[in-house]
RNA sequence: GCGGAUGUGGCGUAAUUGGUAGCCGCGCCAGACUUAGGAUCUGGUGCCGAAAGGCGUGGGGGUUCGAAUCCCUUCAUCCGCACCA
């Protein structure tokens, strides 16, 4: 027989996954077998997977890990009874897609929808359970209208910290009429007191000046980093050394006018919220960080002749005794005042060197000290005394008030600056060694305060908090890390803001004109003059002719609330009906990478809170439970070259020639040893190389990388499918360890679940393959098999380790093919078990065991502790702690009963060697340890 | 610098509450069936040792009858955040 009939016969011989797979995939999509609605009468389950942005590259076996986890416990759920809603869609708005509009002037759209339909081809292809029905995509206008209608919302509302939420714009303008501002205890930007009467008289322009600090979407300078010859706004870390990454262009620090939210409203709200939630404590800690509240207090720092004051925050206000200097940011609105004319060159100076750095690289540079007298002074709220007011790089103009009072002899960076500028350094808090460095801790008795002399730190942070409240010079404040969002963006590729300007006055379009569609326009690039592509448009204006905003809104604006749209996502008249809402309330499971920590995961829990407060979502916390899948390294393969040659040597003769390590794509590589034909072929360049082998064998050597294209170790998943079939890429990719923790990738373990996959198969079928069970029933022992590996796997799905329910499921059928068990009592809840790690063989079995109906939705096996548990128990049996030998034991064995056989047993002896146990402590069920 | 992890056979990992360290799989070794095997099946496989036995969860110390698991200390790797007043 030829090699090929050969083939073709081991192959009808087994379980056929091309032909499975694809028939059940058609099924599934034809029934719409997934598809979700309201149903009362059972409880509702919400699993979501972070929606990917589509990229030209497709998805590579990293990314479905997520999606498999998240699939199997939808389908657990499903099993269980649970209505259960998982959706997919797409963050489609984003920057690839515009660099290559820019590069090709290929409209986004068309290569955006190009790549989706790539992706969807792809997932299809694993087998998932999505409700396809519901797929959103976030630069579709049916979507992003409701993306602008929250804009709205956001410009129309206001944080009330009285009550503790977002109120309407309208309610505050009543207030402002009725008793001015005076009263109201808002989240704002900076504001004067006003009072009814001066309200009044305002102008609309004025009023919409005053309502705008307060707006939760408000526009403000801010300063970014501009590149003139790109025409755009940076990144930070798209900046380096002044310069553009891109292109190497200089870079500027620009003030420009932006659009924010004021997340820093919520941000005691975002703190507290972490308490109710089930993410990962490092998670939370990370948002924690991020959000970063600091209890201090705000102090006055009055001029010295001047009217006004340097506001400066501080969480340590008990060492404000020895503050001997006063540090600006440079960008600080007192600068100028205080700059004296003897200075004013060399203040110029520095502002004009700290202008060219990104706030990345000033804070790099930790070790250089650097900074600028201004020449004017300050005057110490309690002794009087002059302080001499510094600029320097270390303040930042983002956190806090922009100014710091500096205390060198508590705060590290403070002392270092004072040494370089040799300033007084002042102890105020006895425990360290000034000479050395600043003391930071928090802990001594107050010296040289006056007032506080002798107290602990607090006793005195207590009491000149009360002494500054009194005086009226400061107050206890709770300060936070946390900054508002910048919302703008000059891009194409992004949701048109809803908002038209009259008379320089941001208004926004009503309702009934969204969706505000992104208009066509020539180019993709910003204009000359340096304005947003979409500056570009024609007739970009309202139907009365005003201008429309040309900024778009970021990448985190569609993302922030798309799993509210997945609930009701063809509604056209709301985000999603209250009915909808109500039901599905908000994700119960949430599965993403970590890398969102303070991206995504913080915006939109931020948007989802204010959802709430106005009344279109039920729940204050978007996402209940959080699991992080961990990333998925690449495994790269080398080949090394001898220096100057095109031979190529074996790794472990490696070191007897001078070498150069070069990357080989790890699919022309199988357990590291080299395809040699396929490595011929693979690059024209090695047509003709020659290898100098180890046992006939070029061995390859190899290191965890990232999975890129550039490290040639990029394995596709439907390559894998191909070979091997979705159920085994499933089960394999949970197989390779804890989902949450990052591994490398490595396809040769894959050929271990293949065989399981057949092995199960064989399990219904007979030596020819033709399906074949009993309807005997089963024995104790086969009943013993099943019910622990019901057990198991429920209880590891529950805790989403599905590596160890693959292994528990490779245990049972081990077992039933050792005890040759065909029985339908078995194989049928067995069938049902394993659907959702590999739904397509389990579809196909559910249906030749004669189930008309999709295994999808039959009832999950619930196994019976009576079968499970042993009755006899084995105890192993140590001394002085090291195991010795094992004693078998009715598992109603009382401790006494253990004990005595345990020293009766004739291995004992030999390690009593005739001495007398001190204690032996049993623990039943578990262990016998005998001490001598 | 701060914070968060993680260190277990040649490799991926398991050990759910302090109770037999190494389940399951890969790889490797031997064998069976084969003209043949990159198919399938069977057995073996932590290390040292001929065996008895000893040693073993990054290193060192501790608590305990008993530690991969708890505590202290140290080293290594990875990931966040980074002059936060």
């Amino acid at each position: 027989m030829t090699k090929v009939n050969k083939l073709e016969k081991t192959r009808k011989m087994e379980y056929n996954f091309r032909d499975v797979e694809k028939k059940w995939q058609h099924h599934w999509q034809e029934h719409k077998t997934y598809r979700v609605f309201i149903d009362h009468e059972k409880p509702k389950y919400y699993v979501l997977d972070m929606f990917p942005y589509p990229s030209g590259a497709g998805l590579h076996v990293g990314h479905p890990l997520g999606y498999i986890g998240s699939d199997i416990y939808a389908r657990y759920k499903r099993q269980k009874g649970y209505n259960v809603l998982h959706p997919m869609g797409y963050d489609a708005y984003g920057l690839p897609a515009e660099q290559y509009a820019i590069q090709t002037g290929q409209h986004p759209a068309i290569t955006t929808e190009k790549n989706i339909k790539r992706y969807r081809e792809q997932l299809d292809k694993i087998g998932f359970s999505f409700d396809w029905d519901r797929e959103v995509q976030t630069c579709d206008p049916s979507y992003y209208k409701w993306t602008q209608w929250t804009f709205i919302q956001l410009f129309d509302h206001y944080y009330n910290r009285k009550t503790q939420k977002a109120e309407p714009i309208s309610e505050l303008e009543k207030v402002f009429a009725r008793s001015g501002n005076v009263d109201v205890d808002a989240a704002c930007g900076h504001i004067t007191p006003f009072t009814a009467v001066e309200w009044l008289k305002m102008n609309e322009k004025q009023r919409r000046e005053v309502l705008m600090q307060y707006r939760l979407a408000y526009l403000a300078d801010t300063y970014v980093n501009w590149c003139p010859k790109l025409g755009t706004v940076l990144a930070n870390d798209e900046v380096k050394e002044g310069f553009s990454v891109r292109g190497g262009h200089p870079v500027e620090r620009k003030k420009m006018q932006q659009w924010f939210l004021r997340i820093t409203a919520y941000a005691e709200r975002l703190l507290e919220g972490l308490e109710h939630i089930q993410w990962s404590e490092s998670l939370k800690e990370i948002q924690k960080n991020w959000i970063g509240r600091s209890e201090g207090a705000t102090i006055f720092f009055p001029l010295k002749d001047r009217a006004e004051s340097i506001e400066v925050f501080t969480t340590r206000p008990d060492t404000i005794f020895g503050a001997t200097f006063m540090v600006l940011a440079p960008e600080h609105e007192l600068v100028e005042q205080l700059t004296t004319d003897q200075y004013r060159n060399a203040v110029q100076k520095y502002m004009k060197m700290a202008g060219t750095r990104s706030d990345r690289e000033r804070m790099a540079e930790v070790k250089n000290v650097t900074g600028q007298f201004l020449g004017g002074y300050a005057v110490h709220p309690f002794t009087g005394k002059d302080i001499p007011v510094y600029i320097a790089d270390y303040v930042l103009a983002g956190y806090g008030t922009g100014a710091i009072m500096a205390v060198p002899g508590h705060d590290s960076r403070d002392h270092a600056f004072a040494k370089h500028f040799n300033l007084p350094v002042v102890e105020v808090v006895k425990g360290g060694d000034l000479s050395e460095g600043s003391y930071d801790d928090k802990e001594g008795t107050m010296v040289n305060s006056g007032f506080m002399d002798g107290m602990d730190v607090p006793g005195a942070i207590r009491t000149v908090t009360r002494q500054l409240e009194e005086k009226g010079t400061g107050k206890a404040q709770v300060n936070f890390r946390l900054r508002d969002a910048i919302f703008s963006r000059q891009r194409y590729w992004g949701e048109p803001f809803p908002v038209y300007y009259k008379d320089n006055i941001p208004y926004v379009l009503p309702e009934s004109k969204l969706p505000l569609e992104l208009p066509p326009v020539d180019k993709y690039l910003p204009t000359e003059t340096g304005e947003p592509p979409l500056a570009r448009a024609k007739n970009w204006q309202t139907d009365d002719g005003y201008p429309l905003e040309c900024n778009t809104m970021p990448g985190f604006a569609g993302s922030s609330a798309y799993y509210i749209r997945y609930m009701d996502p063809k509604n056209n008249n709301r985000l999603a009906s209250k009915e909808a809402v109500t039901y599905w309330e908000n994700v119960d499971l949430y599965v993403g990478g970590a890398e969102h920590a303070t991206g995504h995961l913080i915006y939109a829990r931020f948007w989802n809170k204010f959802l709430f407060d106005i009344g279109v979502t039920v729940k204050d916390e978007p996402f209940q439970k959080l699991i992080n899948q961990g990333m998925i390294q690449g495994r790269s393969n080398f080949v090394y070259r001898v220096k100057g040659s095109n031979r190529f040597v074996s790794l472990n003769l490696k070191d007897k020639y001078d070498n150069t390590p070069i990357h080989v794509d790890v699919n022309i590589v199988d357990n590291d040893v080299l395809d040699i034909e396929a490595f011929r072929k693979w690059n024209p360049e090695y047509a003709d190389a020659d290898f100098i082998l180890e046992d006939g064998k070029y061995i390859c050597g190899w290191e965890v990388e990232k999975m890129s294209k550039s490290f040639h170790n990029v394995v596709n998943p439907d390559d894998l499918i191909e070979k091997y079939g979705a159920d085994t890429l499933r089960l394999y990719e949970m197989f390779l360890g804890p989902i949450e923790q990052a591994k490398p990738w490595d396809t040769k373990g894959i050929e271990g679940v293949f065989r399981f996959i057949r092995k199960l198969w064989r399990l219904y079928h007979n030596r020819d393959n033709v399906f074949e069970i009993s309807h005997e029933p089963a024995s104790p022992k086969e009943k013993k098999i099943l019910h622990k590996c019901i057990k198991k796997v429920s209880e590891d799905i529950e805790r989403f380790s599905f590596n160890t329910a693959v292994s528990a499921f490779m245990v049972c059928v081990n077992e039933l093919t050792d005890a040759a068990c065909r029985k339908r009592d078995i194989l049928e809840p067995l069938s049902v078990m394993i659907a959702p790690f590999a739904p397509h063989i389990a579809e196909e079995l559910w249906h030749l065991l004669g189930h008309k109906a999709s295994v999808a939705l039959a009832d999950f096996p619930v196994w019976n502790q009576d079968l499970v548990t042993d009755e006899t128990t084995i105890y192993p049996v140590s001394f002085n702690g090291k195991t010795r030998f094992k004693l078998e034991m009715p598992a109603d064995s009382n401790r006494d009963d253990v004990e005595k056989a345990a020293l009766a047993a004739p291995e004992a002896q030999k390690w009593l060697a005739g001495k007398q146990p001190k204690k032996v402590i049993v623990v039943p069920g578990k262990i016998v340890n005998v001490v001598i």
